[in-house]
DNA sequence: TCCACCTATTCGCATATCCGAATACATACC
DNA sequence: GGTATGTATTCGGATATGCGAATAGGTGGA
């Protein structure tokens, strides 16, 4: 058997999950993918609120899903370990084959 | 660029997330990879209640990551896309890796 | 039909999360 | 020091989620 208990998967195996559940710190996680950049390129790029980004980046960080590091008075932000770009990817492949079966449980 | 828009990802790409950011839905989830079964079965082996289960199977059956079948008076839940396995799985490497960032930050 | 078993749903409550707006904090440059 | 730019935090309210307990629904066999 090999199902992992409760105590293993912890708390903080949910929080990287949950972390990773908001549309708004998916898209961020695929902006620093592309380019590791600061808080308000980020908010201009996205077009979300700079506070906002700054919260959703804060719980990233708190996670380790990203680092960050000064450069003068800006705070570049990136990707710490890309694989979880790699469940992004996959879970966007499970997302499509959702949408198929549902497309033709209408049939 | 290749950054996803919120419309793309849209409520059922958050939806999947969401649905494997519980620990209890993860639990089910490697179970039945491991065997399809019924709810009290499943029930048994996580020591959950049965309405707890049949709840977190809903929503996993909401999500299409699930399926179920009827059995004589049971029904047999099984995994519909086993790639959500190995989602599970990559997510459970960066968190060993998020462990060692914090094991040498402390040094 | 009645009963036993299996499954799904509802209700009330506690908790967590998200957001916009305002504000506090930090750094660099003059 | 003063100002501009960049970043983080706090507050209040709305929304969503999870749970236990109780209950309703479905199925098959006596």
């Amino acid at each position: 058997m090999n199902i992992p208990t409760l105590d293993e998967l912890s708390l903080l195996h949910q929080q990287i999950c949950t972390a990773v559940g908001d549309p708004k710190r998916i898209q961020i996680l695929y902006a620093l993918h592309e380019q590791p950049m600061n808080v308000s390129a980020l908010a201009d790029m996205l077009g979300m609120p700079q506070p906002t980004v700054s919260r959703h980046l804060g719980i990233l960080r708190e996670r380790s899903l990203v680092i960050n590091e000064r450069e003068g008075a800006a705070v570049i932000y990136r990707i710490r370990d890309t694989r979880i770009i790699d469940v992004l990817d996959t879970m966007r492949q499970v997302l499509r084959g959702v949408l198929e079966a549902r497309a033709s449980k209408l049939t």
